[in-house]
RNA sequence: GCCUCCGUAGCUCAGUGGAUAGAGCAACGGCCUUCUAAUCCGUCGGUCGCAGGUUCGAAUCCUGCCGGGGGCACCA
């Protein structure tokens, strides 16, 4: 919560509380009608017609969610309960929508409720119920829209681990982004969230890449499968400087050097991932390496690689053909058996990947969570497959999330075609928080595209810009407010009736919804989308409804019932883009 | 060939079985002596790839086809 923490509005901390006091001493204590409750209500509602025809059916508040009415005349809320009901009740859609209204009608809070079409349900609430919201947003502050619809569960989210061999680059961000904001989400559902980097730090690749800075280092030509870019030659130069005698080790045992410049470098390019993860506001509760998978214990014990092919010997799902050991994925749905051990006794880097997902299951996690790019597609069989074989339910234990690669203005992204951009580059070029927005602002599973010249634009075509507009107006009015003398000494929710009014309330009053759906769906852009119908909302509003008096008006209770208004919406939009990861600047 | 994702306005894309399918951009036209005009208002713009099916109701679910991305290693 570091960002909003910062960007509170100056003037919401000191005078605050004490207008709390006054204001609540002042106000009637309405009856609040949010979305849930409305619910809950009309479950009590329909489950009381239900017992009355003798039927047996369960109803819960999922049955009679409400929803926003795309259009306007169709009330503040809308339930298609009836229509859901009636067939197995019996009746007639309109029939029973009209038994619910009747008595929705005298729910505390609700105007009018009213049947239309085939059976909807369209509710319109008191503008006072409505106008209560702004001041339950403000008590609640950072808190608003935080829920426990996923308490109790300890959710291991992985995303990223790229290789330690270079730089993060574009290829890897828009997991960086969506792996962070997920996580973020999660845990304003109340989850239990580690997110976590697997360092490929073993194998083949950290050879190459040793060997490519060592050349560097020594000044000698690189060598036949060197990795490019100019970054090992700056690793190399670094290491030469770190271990001065390393020219002389070299020429003495080649090997020995070559393990020291690799530990080095794997360590600097390390720090600078982390480093550039830190500048992006992507932040990981584990780096977990995969070497130490592959070490054996202190006491000889066998590694955790060996550990994990035996506990699944045990469980007798290994086995060995063709010189090589197996296990037999294909029992859990893969479409082809996977090897462990190849023929020359090396494992697989899948062996690897068993052993890590038995980790995270000894760790105690329920559920699994990984993040891939489409090019890693093939993964999810024999991932889910190891699931199966550690004796976890397939279904809710492990979720691999696939994700579309990303285009730079529409050139395909590509190692071999060298137009790689770094993560880095990408930070000075556009600057973190336009890049968090806009990678978190499509689904996953869309293929996005990164035009540049949109992001470095500073207007509605870039839709990071309008919400912190919005947020920054707010603390402008919030500013000026303080200037002319509106307080928050009273709160007369009963005014807030100006259309423009009523739909910001109705945007609020979806706030929590929206966290809750974003995070049990795992779609942190849905918040986005949010966001921005919520700067909308707070744009109109703020257009047709002034906070601050005109010269010569007096200040009233409409002006500070609104001043509360203006800052529940500040309230929400910070509190959503810090799930995203991107600031709320006071001004623009 | 098999698996998977995508196909919605001129462009980029939202849309958790509901009412007349939305937003931004682009195009055209409006509003600043009033809290930030990076805002707001209006107009134009659609066989939701195609064809069946499921049901009170389908852009949404199922099947098939068409078009595009990605994947199908004893690589890491």
């Amino acid at each position: 919560m570091a960002t909003s923490g910062q960007a509170l509005c100056s003037s919401l901390r000191g005078p605050l509380v004490a207008d709390r006091e006054r204001a609540r001493s002042c106000a009637l204590d309405w009856m609040l009608v949010t979305p849930q409750e409305l619910a809950a209500a009309l479950a009590r509602i329909l489950s009381e017609l239900v017992a009355e025809r003798g039927a047996e059916l369960i109803v819960t508040e999922q049955d009679t969610a409400v929803e926003r009415p795309k259009n306007r005349e169709h009330g503040d809320w809308a339930s298609n309960a009836a229509m859901k009901f009636a067939k197995r009740l019996g009746v007639n859609p309109r029939e029973l929508a009209q038994q619910i209204a009747e008595r929705a009608e005298r729910i505390d809070g609700v105007a009018r409720a009213e049947v239309a079409g085939p059976g909807f349900i369209n509710v319109t609430l008191d503008a006072a119920s409505a106008g209560e919201t702004a001041r339950r947003v403000v008590e609640a502050g950072e808190s608003y829209g935080r829920g426990d619809a996923l308490r109790g569960q300890k959710i291991n989210l992985e995303f990223v681990s790229a290789n330690p061999t270079g730089p993060l680059h574009l290829g890897h961000t828009r997991w960086a982004a969506l792996g962070d904001s997920t996580a973020r989400v999660l845990r304003a559902a109340g989850a239990e969230v580690t997110s976590e980097y697997y360092i490929n730090d073993a194998g083949s690749q950290m050879n190459k890449f040793g060997r490519s800075v060592l050349a560097a280092a020594l000044g000698e030509d690189a060598p036949e499968d060197a990795y490019p870019g100019a970054y090992i030659q700056t690793l190399g130069e670094r290491v030469r400087e770190q271990i001065p005698e390393l020219a002389e080790l070299a020429a003495s045992d080649r090997d020995a050097a070559l393990a020291q410049a690799q530990e080095l470098a794997y360590q600097l390019q390390l720090a600078e991932i982390k480093d550039s993860l830190e500048r992006f506001n992507v932040h990981f509760d584990v780096f977990f390496s995969e070497r130490t998978l592959h070490t054996p214990g202190e006491q000889g014990e066998p590694s955790p690689i060996a550990a994990a092919v035996d506990r699944l010997r045990e469980q007798g799902h290994v086995f060995e053909a063709d010189d090589a050991i197996w296990v037999r994925t294909t029992d859990f749905g893969d479409d082809k058996d996977r090897v462990f051990t190849r023929g020359n006794g090396v494992y697989t880097y899948f062996a690897a990947d068993a052993a890590y997902y038995l980790s995270k299951k000894d760790r105690g996690f329920g559920e699994k969570i990984y993040l891939l790019g489409a090019d890693h597609h093939g993964y999810i069989g024999r991932l889910t497959a190891i699931a199966g074989a550690a004796g976890d339910d397939t279904e809710t234990d492990i979720t691999v999330l696939i994700g579309q690669l990303v285009n730079l203005n529409g050139a395909r992204l590509s190692k071999r075609a060298g137009n790689i951009v770094e993560l880095d580059d990408l930070l000075e070029w556009l600057g973190s928080d336009a890049l968090r927005y806009w990678l978190a602002r499509y689904p996953a599973d869309s293929p996005l595209s990164l035009d540049g010249e949109k992001l470095r634009s500073r207007s509605n075509d870039n839709p990071v810009f309008y919400v912190q507009y919005a947020h920054a107006r707010t603390c402008a009015v919030d500013r000026n407010a303080a200037q002319a003398g509106v307080d928050r000494s009273s709160f007369a929710p009963e005014l807030l009736t100006h259309e423009t009014e009523t739909e910001l309330l109705g945007k609020l009053q979806q706030y929590p919804g929206v966290v809750a759906g974003a995070a049990e769906l795992r779609e942190p852009h849905r918040i986005a989308r949010f966001l921005e119908e919520l700067a909308a909302a707070y744009h109109r509003w703020y257009d047709n409804c002034r906070v601050l008096p005109l010269a010569g008006e007096e200040i009233g209770d409409l002006h500070r019932t609104r001043l509360w208004l203006n800052d529940a919406a500040g309230q929400v939009l910070r509190n959503g883009l810090d799930l995203l990861g991107v600031s709320a600047p006071e001004r623009l």
